[in-house]
DNA sequence: ATCAAACTAGACTGTATAGTCTAATTGTTG
DNA sequence: CAACAATTAGACTATACAGTCTAGTTTGAT
């Protein structure tokens, strides 16, 4: 009586599974439905049952993509001195933002977004705005720390995230020949995070003159 | 014996221009050789004797908007303050960045970088690459003059122009239902040209004390 | 065992579109 | 005017694909 539908979650998720792949690696309009049921190993007309439309189908995937974007964790070693600590952070945020899956999620999200604007809204709000807001958090009790000394968190967190993603994060997106190396990166995040933390240093902190190497 | 071709260069335009237009508006998938032809006001047959194939003429399309990026003008008038002078160049800069050609074309090749790498780079170089190179010696010359004090002249074009672009700029991208007000982005490019400057403030400046309102 | 829902394979429809072909027309140049 | 290249309208081919239909099979709950 309770069970109407069996297999159907094992099904469903193949199917998700084998669009979010897809549609990732070539895009909406390159993907068929026909391919989706074949990389599902299921058939096209269960595909249908599940998901009325390919529309339908698209929009759950990038639901599910977005979904995904929960596991983001900006705690830091609080012991750490302050430029390591943003300097973790900031590579964390590298990390996730150059994935491959975030950045496909991206460009189709961008390149939809006239098509399909709640979804690309939902992308926005699963994936920049809500780290935009944590960073914002972290920066809030970064001032209370006194460590920092910032009139807008929300600025703040904004400026930082920007900073960060340098000009490496447009050579991958656009597919440049010339990519930036690892050490390239390094050396520019932590220019960027020494920039960072010289605009916003605290009032009143003269020793601040000695750390200069 | 001179002219071969007599209308072809009319013809030819007529042909850029529609394509243009509708695949900034439409996307490449979307838009269909017979739409381009009959927005261009001209047979089919001739996109196809202009252009041999629906790729070709999205690739000639592309180079023509790369090209039309030439004027891109950093010179500021010099009398300014430091402050005001980045503040406009800032200004200047996001609404470049902010035309709905500039966005339109920057999802279009970001979309279609694996299909099309040659073409991505190709808008790399004559859009981001161009600027953040000018902006370099923007920096070059702040520095040299004294007014800022920068270790890496390229880092820190490339830092001021993700500082301005902010959150702005991925709002419009992603087409979110909330976009930032006009005065909301002059407030937020105000704070990262001050932040900029703090961060890049040359050395022996005790002076700066008294302006801060 | 039974029965209904879920599933399958694959044929089928209708539509959109890239690219070709043809026959007629226009425009330019000598 | 004669000749020739460019252009045109529109028919045509081939293909891809969204979505439907059908007929038969598997599966799980009772």
């Amino acid at each position: 009586m309770a069970k109407i539908r069996s297999k159907n979650e094992k099904k469903r998720k193949q199917i998700l599974n084998a669009s979010a792949k897809l549609f990732i690696e070539q895009g909406y309009a390159c993907t068929s439905m026909d391919m989706i049921a074949k990389q599902a190993d299921v058939s096209k007309q269960t595909v249908y049952s599940h998901f009325g439309s390919k529309d339908e189908l698209f929009s759950a995937t990038i639901e599910q993509e977005c979904d995904s974007y929960k596991m983001i964790d900006l705690s830091i070693d609080e012991t750490l001195a302050i430029k390591a600590r943003l300097i973790l952070v900031a590579h964390r945020f590298f990390c996730i933002i150059t994935s491959k899956e975030a950045i496909a999620v991206q460009k189709i999200c961008s390149y939809e977004s006239d098509a399909y604007p709640q979804l690309s809204d939902l992308f926005y709000q699963a994936g920049p705005e809500k780290l935009s807001n944590e960073m914002t958090e972290l920066m809030q009790r970064l001032h209370d720390e006194k460590v920092i000394c910032v009139t807008n968190a929300h600025h703040a967190a904004v400026q930082f995230l920007n900073l960060i993603k340098g000009e490496a994060i447009m050579r991958i997106e656009f597919n440049t020949q010339k990519q930036l190396s690892k050490a390239e990166v390094e050396e520019y995040i932590e220019s960027s995070v020494e920039l960072f933390l010289r605009g916003y240093a605290p009032h009143q902190a003269p020793k601040e003159r000695e750390n200069i190497t």
